[in-house]
DNA sequence: AGCACGCCGACT
DNA sequence: GTCGGCGTGCTC
């Protein structure tokens, strides 16, 4: 080719970028390509650019275009840093969907999708000019003296070393000294993070590959019988593989490390090293064979079904009724189809038996993705789904960022666990809800599983949204527990009541005990007392930041706040009129121990709560001391009904339930009755049907038994009319605000002003400045106001008007320092 | 996130 | 006087 041609026409023009920096920045910012990158710039990859004074960062390109700002002259960017985008178009999209729909910047979404490890770290590097001679007349400082000192010894110095030479913080000054008088000189180095594990394996050399020479070599080696062993070893090893790792063949072989070592030296054998994965293998093709239920198999046909129209199914199924099988098949069906498939499961559950159980299912085209691998590890399965290798990913809610590139199905196993919605730093995302819009850009399908379903998820499944398919048995003959609701108020009429515990009850666990089964005791309230009170004046000590009445306990013979953790010494006498007689009413976990152990004095008890888990490995210990039967009796708060899985519990008695009914909103409410749920289905074993005994006051008999009947949902559609009854919109979209700042007088007063702000905008739908609680977390208080925007007002308008009204606030001078946090949790 | 700049109080 | 604290604003 001659003349112009395309090539260097491209060449000749001049590109400017958008970049999305791993940073909590309002907007994208725009760098110029230097022609030489031209042709290496590609919306998806990753550019090492310089950011402010001397930062470096690698941002990814979100846009590429010929047309100059206007107002600025922007910066060229340093590199490109990938061959290939490490991003899809498809991701992109989900990240931008992200930053609206929960409000906040690209940044932050950047930052949580990417492993750290594709984020290059950048450090300010400091060096010596080395030819450095300062000019007549110049003096150092002291400070600048010790610094060049210490550049004299080692020539490359961090800004932190800097710090820690000079044992103060502020060495900007020094520093900026010694660059004006000419002596350093600043230097940027991007560290790629990423390592692949180098292996070591052996081979033989080229020479001995040769039949003849390498059977002259069994002749050499006679009198070297650990070599011969080696080389044979060797042979052997290579019949079955076509590579051996010096691990290997140390193993097999017998012979030590200097015997190999003579066989390096003699060039008969030679190791190499290559990258090799650091993931455990699951190469044993263990396969699990197994025949779907009638019941199992009917819910998969009605799956596949739904999915003709549906692109989301609900998948509601009792506890233990195999929907994990249903879930292989369906992956199954996904992998045959050439697809791939997303399995997200709860932060917890990924250390648990269906995890492996898949593992071994897939074997080696299956991913395991979540906080507890380390970077390297998580850049390497970020490659490999990337590639194609992963056909299916077992992963916690960050999986979703991953680069899927024929996305077919994805799994969202216990769906209503809150451990999908990320809580604190922005992007404060539902990863339920992002897994359902990451599939909508891949066309993809969705399954949502849980014996407990989330009230949305219902919602969606009623409204037609969702497909909804149920199980009502349990899988393999296992039997549901007996399940009893006993009525406080008659057993105390007929003075059957001991302490806490009726005389059903009291029957059962003597009953349990003795035939050495195992016992879990559910009280939803911890502490001893949940509020003192004078009998005299009617005083009770309340929390000085939350005005909530404090719980004693007894443990730390200190009242304590529940909400901010506050805590103050106990009283014996009333504080207010000086009365003795100060009351406890109200029990928690605590209490229930204490009387326990009054009636059956043999049995060893523990507790299960924040307070008894509080110290380091206590959480770990009570549960493995409970598994190995160490214990028989387990008391414990909500924390006894998150997948912990016990084989020897018969018995499970709820102490008292309507402390779980008592629910001041739609969440509440939804959370009760799924812990109801899910602790009345988990006794039980195998062989042995459990039984489930509900202590409470008559008036929440008929909910109780409708939720250990497992009409679960029904119990939502009443809740929702009953809403509807007081005009109160069921389903609202809630933005959480939270408003946190040091001084909490000043916070209040604020927040109230907010409110009315945000209610003249919004027209009255704004909860919470109301409310007393005032929550502290280290020297912030926060408070929070709630924004109900129903269906009538879309969710983009109220997010518009609502950031007006924070940048308009945050303008005024009364109120500087506030920090806002928005929350969206829409429905 | 850094980092500079500017404004204040407490010290050689 | 200036060192060092923190609040504020900016980075293409």
């Amino acid at each position: 080719m001659f003349g112009f041609d395309d090539e260097e026409f491209v060449e000749r023009e001049t590109l400017f970028i958008e970049v999305i920096l791993p940073l909590s920045l309002a907007k994208n910012y725009i760098y110029r390509v230097p022609f030489e990158l031209n042709g290496q710039v590609a919306v998806g990859k990753r550019v090492v650019v310089q950011f402010g004074k001397n930062k470096i960062y690698t941002a990814l390109i979100k846009s590429v275009s010929n047309e100059a700002p206007g107002i600025y002259e922007a910066k060229y960017i340093i590199d490109v840093v990938d061959a290939y985008p490490i991003i899809t178009h498809e991701q992109l999209e989900l990240w931008d969907w992200m930053t609206l729909y929960y409000m906040c910047n690209e940044g932050d979404v950047m930052s949580a999708a990417l492993p750290a490890g594709l984020k290059l770290a950048s450090e300010t590097i400091i060096v010596l000019k080395e030819d450095a001679v300062p000019e007549e007349g110049v003096v150092f400082t002291e400070k600048e003296e010790v610094v060049l000192t210490a550049l004299r010894s080692r020539p490359r110095l961090t800004i932190d070393d800097v710090s820690a030479i000079l044992g103060q913080k502020t060495v900007y000054p020094i520093i900026n000294g010694l660059l004006d008088k000419g002596m350093v000189y600043i230097a940027e180095e991007v560290v790629e993070k990423y390592k692949p594990l180098l292996k070591s394996f052996v081979s033989l050399s080229s020479f001995y590959q040769d039949e003849e020479n390498l059977r002259q070599l069994f002749g050499i080696l006679e009198k070297a019988p650990k070599q011969l062993d080696a080389l044979l070893a060797y042979l052997k090893l290579f019949k079955q593989q076509d590579v051996i790792s010096k691990e290997e063949l140390l193993e097999d072989s017998n012979c030590g490390p200097g015997a190999l070592k003579s066989l390096l030296d003699k060039e008969i054998f030679k190791i190499y090293k290559r990258p090799v994965s650091r993931l455990r293998d699951h190469s044993d093709d263990f396969i699990l064979n197994f025949e779907l239920s009638a019941a199992q198999d009917g819910a998969l046909k009605k799956i596949e079904q739904e999915f003709v129209e549906k692109d989301v199914v609900l998948l509601h199924g009792v506890t233990a009724s195999g929907k994990t099988q249903i879930y292989i098949k369906l992956i199954e069906h996904a992998i045959e189809k050439g697809g791939q498939v997303l399995f997200l499961l709860p932060e917890i559950a990924l250390t648990t038996q269906i995890v492996e159980r898949i593992q071994r299912y897939f074997g080696d085209s299956i991913g395991v993705y979540h906080s507890k691998f380390n970077n390297n590890e998580r850049v390497e399965i970020w490659n490999k789904v990337l590639n194609g290798k992963y056909r299916v990913v077992l992963g916690a809610r960050s999986a979703v960022f991953l680069p899927f590139k024929e996305l077919k199905l994805i799994v969202v196993d216990e769906e209503h666990e809150s451990s999908y919605k990320q809580q604190d730093p922005a992007p404060r995302y539902q990863a339920r809800d992002a897994a359902v819009y990451l599939a909508h850009l891949h066309k993809a399908k969705v399954v949502l599983g849980s014996a407990t379903p989330s009230i949305e998820s219902y919602f969606n499944a009623k409204g037609g949204k969702y497909g909804l398919v149920t199980i009502n048995e349990r899988f393999g003959g296992v039997e549901l527990p007996l399940q009893e609701v006993i009525s406080i108020s008659e057993e105390t009429k007929k003075k059957k009541m001991v302490s806490y515990f009726s005389g059903k009850l009291i029957d059962e666990i003597a009953f349990t005990l003795e035939h050495k089964e195992q016992v879990i005791l559910f009280q939803n309230r911890r502490g001893y007392a949940t509020i003192l009170i004078c009998a005299t004046c009617g005083y009770a000590p309340k929390c000085v930041n939350c005005d909530v009445s404090l719980t004693y306990h007894k443990t730390s013979g200190k009242l304590h706040c529940h909400y901010c953790g506050y805590h103050q010494s106990s009283i014996n006498i009333c504080p207010a009129c000086g009365s003795v007689h100060v009351e406890q009413k109200g029990f928690g976990t605590e209490r229930v121990e204490e009387e326990l152990s009054l009636i059956f004095p043999e049995a060893k008890i523990s507790r299960l709560d924040v307070d008894s888990t509080r110290t380091k490995n206590g959480l770990q210990q009570i549960i493995s001391e409970f598994q190995e039967k160490k214990t028989d009796i387990l008391i414990g708060t909500q924390m006894v009904a998150k997948g912990l899985d016990f084989d020897n519990v018969t018995l499970i008695g709820v102490i008292n339930a309507d402390t779980l009914l008592n629910y001041p909103d739609f969440r509440a409410f939804e959370r009760s009755y799924q812990l109801l749920a899910q602790v009345a289905g988990r006794a039980g074993r195998r062989d042995k049907q459990g039984k489930v005994i509900i202590q409470a006051y008559d008036d929440n008999h008929r909910i109780i038994n409708q939720v250990i009947e497992n009409k679960y949902l029904e119990m939502y559609n009443e809740e929702l009319s009953e809403r509807r009854q007081f005009n109160y919109p069921p389903f609202t979209r809630l933005i959480f605000i939270n408003i946190k700042h040091k001084d909490s007088d000043l916070l209040n007063m604020a927040s109230q002003k907010f409110a009315n702000e945000l209610r003249a905008h919004l027209g009255g739908r704004v909860l919470g400045p109301e409310q007393p609680l005032v929550a502290r977390v280290r020297n912030y208080y926060i408070k929070q106001v709630i924004i109900k925007s129903d269906k009538t007002t879309s969710l983009p308008k109220v997010k518009s008007l609502l950031k007006e009204v924070i940048l308009q606030f945050q303008a005024e001078k009364d109120f500087r320092g506030l920090n806002i946090q928005v929350d969206v949790d829409p429905y």
